[in-house]
DNA sequence: AGCACGCCGACT
DNA sequence: GTCGGCGTGCTC
């Protein structure tokens, strides 16, 4: 016999099956991890497949050396969906492997999955008077016949029961935990649904995608919870994504308490230890339910009943690092694989999705009314040029400022948003509202600090620096965002007796900084809340009368064909953080561009109205999901080498555009926009694409990468970010 | 990734 | 003369 190995190292020239030989009376079977002689080293491998006859050269084969555990860690079902992402998304088998495992189960670490349990061995064995605690030991298997390792351990000592196995006088057993099926105890019942809530959990039963949109507040959660005690009852597990930003205690808590010790979780601050716990509770049965952030979705769970996706529309789901993936796709395939449906829940869908769901690809599930019957508070829009006009050139309108007293007065609170993203700004003349934009491309274009210069992140296109405004001719045209700790000031000086509080990046780096300043705000009255994209989600404050959205544009006008959507859906969350108790709550939006039209639809909280907008404009510009947009990034140590490299694939490339004549509309090199991470030197290429060739073109464009670097390049389809 | 082989510069 | 730089190639 003989065995397809995938050797667990993260190398490009390491990314390939080599084949091995089963040793005679050694049992291994696919998806097991075994240690095997690579060169000189002993490595560990996964077994991916097995073969009666050898296809190598049989002189060159080298037989495994052993294997790590006795059972495979990598579920078949698991093995296919390496297959899959290797092939659709071009990332190196290992990198993949990787994912699927807790870093605890790396390079031949072995850690006991399963309890190990003891009972007597019926071999009689000679105590010392004095050693009362293995004579302990040894009446309580008596009695007990069987106990786990953990639990004599706490009773006995590690001492006491190592002695006696080395005595042999108990023997050992190692034993899959795997509980039966719980059935979910009828609590389910105690919240009565509404009736489209009830409608959503009827429908969304078979084997498909369902795209749930649901308005803020209209009880997706409980929905979800429903589902997952379906499943439950039909003794199969599940798995529930969430993005890593609203991963906070509370729904921990929610779910702890409906669905108990079935519940895993699986998220960034865990400790290795922590994450390797949870992850051997799902493997062993134990646990049924994984809740977690996007790698939550490799939770080692058999016969999944339902995989639900949170805020479906969320960017963490792409993750940003390598191996790049997109969750959706995963969630997908893991979702066919078990034929169970997947719910991809949000109350702003992605465009994508949307278009989707549009195309019959997805089924529609709407729930447009609020479970509680509240209305949405009222957005108002703010002319921040008017504003100028009228000689108010702070940050606040008179407007917000009027607003805010009202609120203090009455001793309640308001939260003030600033939309800030990424690392780079564009420029905007303060006098008109005019932005800077690529001639080409319709998106804005990104200043540079480094060589003071403008540029497209679509097409590489340079401009000079403005230094006054194309349509009015001011001067007063500047690049630059409000940030948190202007607006705090300003707030100080306009209400120096109120609390005001900051949160973003800066203020929550300590751990449990979140929290902390979560409760002093829930806390204070008045208080004044003011933060970045982190105060967009999560509590409820009820106190909170008013939001303020400082400068709503930010993240309208960022270098992205995603922008506009991406607006939309955070001033949607924001909105929702007001007016949650009580009381009415208001939105005042401050923008430069008041007539876009992302702002009349995102007031009226109409988003359909925006999506066939949007749809349009996307199709009209050929922008995803009406195109494909492949960016290919090389980074290395050595700068002439990627420059080099970019010139080789990028010259052969456009050798495709030729062949596909029209297929390719886009297509350009240039340095990527951070030019230099970790030592290392990036440049990229852009294509963009029809969608009818694309699966086409992309092959061809992978292998003409690979045929020229010999270090790993990185893929990424509609890319969230170009740095 | 790591390790060997291999072919040119500057040192006991 | 040798020691050692890291470019290239291989690992079933």
């Amino acid at each position: 016999m003989f065995a397809q190995i995938i050797i667990d190292q993260d190398a490009k020239a390491l990314d390939k099956v080599f084949e091995y030989k089963v040793p005679d009376g050694m049992d291994v079977k696919e998806g097991m991890r075994v240690i095997v002689p690579f060169g000189k080293r002993d490595l560990q491998g996964f077994v991916v497949g097995l073969n009666e006859n050898c296809q190598y050269d049989e002189q060159k084969i080298k037989p495994i050396k052993e294997k790590v555990e006795d059972f495979s860690a990598i579920k078949k079902e698991m093995l296919n969906l390496m297959k899959y992402m290797a092939e659709k998304n071009h990332l190196k088998l290992a990198s993949i492997i990787r994912l699927f495992l807790p870093a605890e189960m790396r390079e031949g670490k072995v850690r006991e999955l399963f309890e190990t349990f003891y009972s007597l061995s019926g071999t009689e064995v000679s105590v010392g008077k004095s050693a009362h605690k293995q004579q302990a030991l040894l009446e309580y298997l008596k009695s007990e016949r069987s106990a786990s390792s953990s639990e004599l351990c706490e009773k006995f000592g590690r001492s006491a029961l190592s002695s006696l196995l080395e005595k042999g006088a108990i023997c050992q057993e190692k034993k899959t935990k795997r509980r039966e099926p719980v059935f979910v105890e009828e609590d389910d019942k105690k919240v009565t649904l509404t009736p489209s809530q009830e409608r959503a959990v009827e429908t969304m039963c078979e084997n498909e995608t369902y795209l749930l949109h649901g308005v803020t507040g209209s009880g997706k959660t409980e929905v979800y919870m429903r589902l997952i005690s379906r499943a439950l009852s039909q003794g199969k597990s599940a798995i529930m994504l969430v993005p890593e930003i609203s991963l906070t205690p509370q729904i921990f808590s929610n779910f702890k308490s409906r669905f108990g010790s079935r519940v895993a979780i699986l998220h960034s601050g865990l400790s290795a230890g922590e994450r390797f716990d949870e992850w051997k509770r799902l493997f062993s049965g134990e646990a049924t339910i994984a809740v977690g952030a996007r790698s939550a979705i490799f939770a080692p769970v058999e016969n999944v009943g339902v995989i639900i996706v949170d805020e479906e529309h969320e960017q963490s789901y792409i993750s940003e690092s390598n191996p790049r993936f997109s969750t959706h796709d995963v969630a997908i395939f893991r979702a066919r694989a078990n034929k169970a449906p997947l719910v991809l829940g949000s109350a702003t869908p992605s465009v994508e999705s949307y278009e989707k769901a549009k195309q019959g690809k997805y089924k529609l599930v709407e729930m447009p009314v609020r479970a509680n019957g509240k209305e949405l508070p009222q957005i108002q829009i703010v002319d921040m040029v008017g504003e100028l006009r009228k000689g108010n050139s702070t940050i606040f309108s008179s407007q917000l400022i009027s607003d805010l007293a009202n609120v203090i007065n009455q001793k309640k609170q308001a939260m003030m948003f600033i939309n800030r993203r990424g690392y780079s700004s564009f420029m905007r003349c303060r006098d008109c509202g005019y932005i800077a934009k690529c001639t080409d491309c319709d998106v804005s274009l990104v200043y540079h600090r480094e060589d003071n210069r403008l540029k497209c992140h679509y097409c590489g296109k340079q401009f000079k620096v403005l230094d006054r405004c194309p349509k009015c001719g001011s001067e007063n045209i500047k690049q630059g965002a409000v940030g948190t700790e202007q607006v705090v000031h300003e707030l100080h000086r306009l209400f120096p007796d109120v609390k005001i509080l900051r949160m973003d990046n800066d203020t929550t780096s300590t751990k449990n900084a979140h929290q902390k300043i979560l409760t002093e705000f829930k806390n204070t009255l008045p208080a004044i809340l003011v933060g970045t994209q982190m105060i967009a989600k999560g509590h409820d404050f009820e106190n909170v009368l008013l939001v303020g959205i400082i400068d709503a544009d930010q993240s309208l006008f960022h270098a992205d064909y995603r922008s506009t959507e991406r607006t939309f859906q955070l001033i949607t969350q924001v909105a929702g953080r007001a007016g949650r108790g009580a009381l009415a709550g208001k939105v005042v939006l401050q923008t430069y561009a008041p007539r876009h039209y992302v702002y009349k639809f995102v007031a009226n909280y109409d988003y359909k109205g925006f999506f066939r907008k949007e749809e349009n404009i996307r199709q009209t510009a050929q922008f995803p999901p009406f195109s494909r947009i492949l960016r290919i990034l090389f980074s290395d140590k050595n700068e002439n080498y990627v420059r080099d490299l970019l010139k080789v694939c990028y010259n052969e490339i456009a050798k495709l555009k030729e062949k596909y004549e029209g297929e390719i509309f886009y297509l350009d090199a240039m340095k990527s926009p951070i030019k230099r991470i970790q030592d290392k030197f990036r440049y990229q290429i852009i294509i963009r694409m029809k969608l009818d060739k694309a699966d086409q073109i992309e092959k061809e464009v992978f292998d003409i990468v690979d045929k020229a670097s010999k270090t790993s390049v990185f893929f990424e389809v509609n890319p969230q970010n170009m740095s």
